[in-house]
DNA sequence: ATGAAAGCGCTAACAC
DNA sequence: GTGTTAGCGCTTTCAT
C-alpha cells in the first residue's frame, strides 16, 4: 500500500522480503527458482507470500527485465468455429503449459484488422505472436520484420514464411478430393462457398480441385460463392442456387463441411440421392458425421495437431531452440458415401 | 536501443520527444489525447512517431501510472463452441472497441483450473475478469475480493454474484420446456446429458426440468449422463442407451441442441418418428437446425447480446459508472415439431 | 500549454 | 547463497 497512486494488488515483493529479513533479490529467486537457496531461506520466503497474499506483478517483472512479456497474441477469423475454437484450444492450453498467457484478436478475413489488432498487441511487447490471415498487409510486414518478433503463420501452408509456418496444404486438399471425385465419375462438378469479407483459403482449395478438373480438361461447370459466412443454411441455400440454375450438376466440392451438410439436407429435402444424384464433397471433418445416416465424403484435418506444433514452435523461436521453419499439419481424404 | 539489455521495441518516448524537440510529458499527452496541445505541437510529435515507428510500450504505462493495465481475462470451459464462442467474439469484439485487450482461459469446469488461471492472471494486473465458471473455490472468492477486482459472472445467473451477474436462467429453461413437453401429453420422459468434468449449468435445466415434472407429481423415468462432451455422438449413444433401457420412453429433454440432433439421428437411424413416437428437445438454439427437416424443439439464447452486455457491464464498473448488478440474458422456448 | 523531478516493482549485473 | 546498485519507460504531481 506504500505510495500514494490508486494503485491496486496488495503487498510487493519488498514487503514479502523484509518479512522474510531478506533482501528483494533473495525473494525474487526464490520464487523464480533461479539459482540455488537454502531450503530453509526458501521456506521463510513462501511463508511470507502465503501470509501476505502476495501476487507477483508480471507488469513490474517484464518492465524490469527486458521489456518482453510472456504473453503471446493469437489471431483468428473467429471464435466461434469449430475448427479456429478447436486450434485455439490446442494453441491455448500449449502455450499455458509453458507458461504463456493467450491475447486474442480476429480479423474475420480482413487483412487491415489483423494489422490494427497487431499494432495493439505488440504495445504489449509479446514474446511472440500467432497469425491465421493468409495475406498480411504491406504495414503488417514491415512492423513484424522491424520488431523482429518470432511470428507462426498458422492454418495455410506459407512456403516462404515471414518466420513460421504451420499449416495446411489447402491446395493439395482440393486437388486429391478433384480427383477423388472425377475417379468416381461425376461429370458436372460444381463448387459452393461463402466468404463474408475477404476470400479465406477455401479459395485456395477450390483453386486445387479446379487444377484437377483442368487436368481431365474440364471445369466447375459452376461456381456459387456467397458473400455470407459458411454455415448450414449457406450450403443449403447455395446448393438450391446452383441446381436451379443448372440442372445436370451431378457434384458439389462445397467449401467445408458445415456447407456440406446444408447441402446434403437441401438434396434430401428434394429427394435427391447423394452421391447417386448429386456427389457431395466437403473439408474440415466435422463431429456432425459422426451421426449422419451418410457417410460424409471430407478431408478430415488435425486441428489439435496444428495448434498444438504451432505453439511449441513459437515457443522454440522464443528460446533460441532449433525450430522447422515450416510444418505441415496432417489431413485426410476421408471417402464416405457422398460421393 | 539505449542500455546494456537485452531488450526489443525500437525507439522510445524520450526519443520520439527529443527528435520533436519537446518533453517526453508533453509527447505522451499528445499520444493519450489528454488535455490540450497545440496543433503544432501535436502534428510534430505524430510526424516522428511515424518516422521512428514508434510503438507505445503498454507495459512501462501500466507501470508507470497505477499498476492497474488495460488487459481483461476471460475464462470459459472451452473454446470450441459455437455457444461459448459466440459469447467470446462478443466479449472480445465489445471490449475491444472500449480499449481493452482480451487474455483467454479455459477451464473445462473445472473449479480449481479456473482458480490457477486466475491466480495466473491477476499477476498482469486486470483492469477486471469475465468468469464463467458456476462454481467458483474457496481461493478464488477470496482472491478476488482481496483483489477488489471488478469481475462479471457470465452464462448462468447468480442472484448472490461476486460483483456482476449477466446470465441466462437455466432453471426457467428447464421449467418451461418441462411444463411445454407435458403439455404436448408425454408420459415418459428421459434425460441425456454429458459431463466430461464437473457438472456445469445443464444440471440446472435439468433440475428446471425435473421441477415441473414434479409439479405433475412425475420425474425423470430415467437420466442418462455420459462421462464425455456434449457432442453429436453422445447424444446419439446416449439415445440408445436409454431406448434400449426403457422401451417405453416417450420424450427426452437433452442437455443441448448438439446432443438433441444426435438423439434426433439416432431414432432416424432407428426408424422411429420425431415426436410421434419420441419427442425431442434440446437447449440453445444451434444453426443446423435451420436445414434439418424437422424443427427442432428447443430454447433459443441470446449469446451476442450475453457477451455483449457482459463486457459493457465490466467496463462501466472499471471506469466508476453506475451498472446493474444482475442482468438477465433473454431466452426462447421455440416449439418446433420434434416434440 | 509545457516542463522537471520523482517513482512505480521488479530484475540484471556484479560484488561479496 | 545472498546483498547492493542501478535502471527499465512511462505517468503522476507540481511548478511555470
Amino acid at each position: 500500500m506504500a505510495g500514494s497512486r490508486g494503485k491496486r494488488g496488495g503487498s510487493t515483493l519488498a514487503e514479502v522480503a523484509n518479512a522474510a529479513g531478506v533482501s528483494k533479490m533473495t525473494a525474487s529467486r526464490v520464487l523464480r527458482n533461479t539459482s540455488g537457496s537454502t531450503e530453509e531461506t526458501r521456506d521463510r520466503v513462501m511463508r511470507e507470500v502465503r501470509r501476505l497474499g502476495y501476487v507477483p506483478n508480471r507488469i513490474a517483472a517484464a518492465f524490469g527485465s527486458d521489456q518482453i512479456s510472456t504473453l503471446v497474441g493469437v489471431c483468428v477469423p473467429r471464435l466461434k468455429s469449430d475448427l479456429f475454437g478447436s486450434v485455439l484450444d490446442s494453441i491455448n492450453q500449449t502455450l499455458s503449459n509453458f507458461g504463456y498467457q493467450t491475447m486474442i484478436g480476429t480479423h474475420e478475413q480482413s487483412p487491415e484488422a489483423e494489422e490494427a489488432w497487431l499494432r495493439a498487441i505488440l504495445a504489449w511487447r509479446p514474446a511472440g505472436v500467432i497469425l491465421s490471415g493468409h495475406t498480411h498487409t504491406r504495414g503488417t510486414i514491415e512492423i513484424l520484420r522491424a520488431q523482429s518478433i518470432p511470428v507462426v503463420e498458422v492454418w495455410n501452408l506459407n512456403t516462404s514464411p515471414l518466420d513460421i509456418s504451420v499449416g495446411f496444404n489447402h491446395f493439395d486438399c482440393g486437388h486429391e478430393m478433384g480427383r477423388f471425385v472425377l475417379s468416381k465419375g461425376h461429370q458436372n462438378i460444381a463448387y459452393v462457398g461463402a466468404e463474408a469479407g475477404a476470400a479465406g483459403m477455401g479459395k485456395v482449395r477450390q483453386e486445387g480441385f479446379k487444377a484437377a478438373l483442368s487436368d481431365s480438361g474440364k471445369d466447375f461447370v459452376t461456381e456459387e460463392v456467397l458473400v455470407d459466412r459458411p454455415n448450414f443454411y449457406a450450403g443449403f441455400y447455395g446448393t438450391e442456387n446452383v441446381l436451379n440454375r443448372i440442372s445436370k450438376v451431378d457434384a458439389i466440392y462445397y467449401q467445408d463441411d458445415t456447407m456440406a451438410v446444408g447441402g446434403l439436407f437441401y438434396c434430401k429435402s428434394k429427394g435427391l440421392k447423394a452421391a447417386g444424384d448429386v456427389g457431395i464433397a466437403g473439408w474440415g471433418g466435422m463431429e456432425i458425421a459422426s451421426v449422419l445416416p451418410e457417410r460424409l465424403t471430407t478431408t478430415t484435418v488435425t486441428t489439435q495437431a496444428l495448434g498444438k506444433t504451432a505453439a511449441e514452435s513459437l515457443v522454440a523461436r522464443i528460446r533460441g531452440e532449433p525450430v522447422q521453419d515450416i510444418t505441415v499439419a496432417a489431413t485426410r481424404l476421408v471417402p464416405g458415401n457422398t460421393v
